[in-house]
DNA sequence: GCAATTTTAGAATGTGTATTTTAAAATGAG
DNA sequence: CTCATTTTAAAATACACATTCTAAAATTGC
């Protein structure tokens, strides 16, 4: 055994998402990597192989740490629509707010679907959302209008982050986001009384 | 005056804007945009002065050819809500099921705000779109709710992009616009049989 | 403390890149 | 036709890039 790392691998991983968020993958070269993460080239390579190493893995890290934390505290098992609002309504604070995206919609959109580096992390942060938001809706609004009801979440969600990429947060997003979940609470007021009198009728 | 060029222009910027679409303005070399256009790169250098400039042109190209006409058709000063949903339809087709998506927002999604090369174009066409949906909206439905209804709209426009650069189309997108549309269409009615009572009462 | 093994920093390497230069071919204007 | 000007293609250039190599420093297990 050899010695061992004396970086901090949590930091360096932060540091190349951010890196990667703001300069994308094909923009981004190893110099300024080594700028970011304060890491030479040499320890860059040894520890994760090459440049689509050091992506993979700071997509996983922005993936684990970022997004299925997020989810699961927003639109877990337990979730309600409510909590549901939060999910999108941290959206509109940091660290979205800084002008660089989501990493994972950023590469999306750079890569496309054609053999691309970050295709896992992509699938899995995708289902991640899309799983998340249909649950609370099945869980929460009447059955026939929950899908469509929750695919229209799943849109919203993803064109908030291209306008959080695009720097165009000025207009009135988060009342939009509001007034829709607004409409959600009433639908699901109407599923919840309707739901009532079934019952007493048995 | 010496020699007129010999390349049909209109093509050499078609195929150079759908290879920006798919590849990105980094991820794409000369070489590549050489073979794309079936020019070469002195032809090229000589059309547009460099990469950047054969890039501005392009969006322009697609911005003006593309946005801007559809805006027009489905979104002007006398479209309908009907048409607007048209509007939405219209990126469930050609060429927007290629998996390369729209070249506005994937540059957006490269760049980001910060000194863009695509900044006119994207700003000119984030503020077509803006304007096309606020426009219809503010005409056919309460005003008190025009604008957050608009707002999501654009977001759900957006989000329609991202998922067609992810090659995630396979889902009930196209129901979840259509359901939004009925709501709207609910809205207007309401909206105009008021209007007439009040109409009758004066 | 010794030896094996890994990390590390920096120099070295070769390839790919955008761009410029060159010279010849083409073509419009007079 | 002729001349000036432009396009064009291909070679030349210079630089940036990802990656590998090198040798020294560090650190673990015994």
């Amino acid at each position: 055994m050899g010695r061992n790392r004396s970086f901090d691998e949590t930091q360096v991983l932060e540091s190349a998402m951010h890196a990667f968020r703001r300069h994308g993958y094909a923009g981004i070269s190893i110099k300024q990597l080594e700028e970011a993460t304060g890491l030479s080239s040499g320890s860059l390579y040894n520890a994760y192989g090459d440049k689509e190493g050091l992506f993979r893995a700071a997509m996983a890290f922005y993936v684990e740490g970022c997004v299925a934390g997020r989810i699961e505290a927003h639109a877990g098992p337990v979730a309600t629509l409510d909590d549901l609002e939060q999910l999108f309504l941290t959206l509109f604070r940091e660290p979205m707010t800084d002008g660089n995206g989501c990493l994972v919609v950023n590469s999306t959109m750079e890569f496309g679907t054609q053999g691309s580096p970050a295709e896992e992390a992509m699938a899995r942060s995708f289902d991640l959302v899309t799983a998340g938001i249909h649950g609370v809706l099945r869980r929460e609004i009447e059955p026939e209008r929950s899908a469509a009801e929750a695919d229209k979440l799943l849109l919203l969600y993803h064109g908030i982050l291209v306008f959080s990429r695009a720097g165009r947060f000025d207009e009135g997003f988060e009342d939009a986001v509001r007034s829709q979940f607004d409409i959600l609470r009433q639908s699901r007021d109407r599923f919840r009384s309707r739901q009532q009198i079934t019952q007493k009728e048995e």
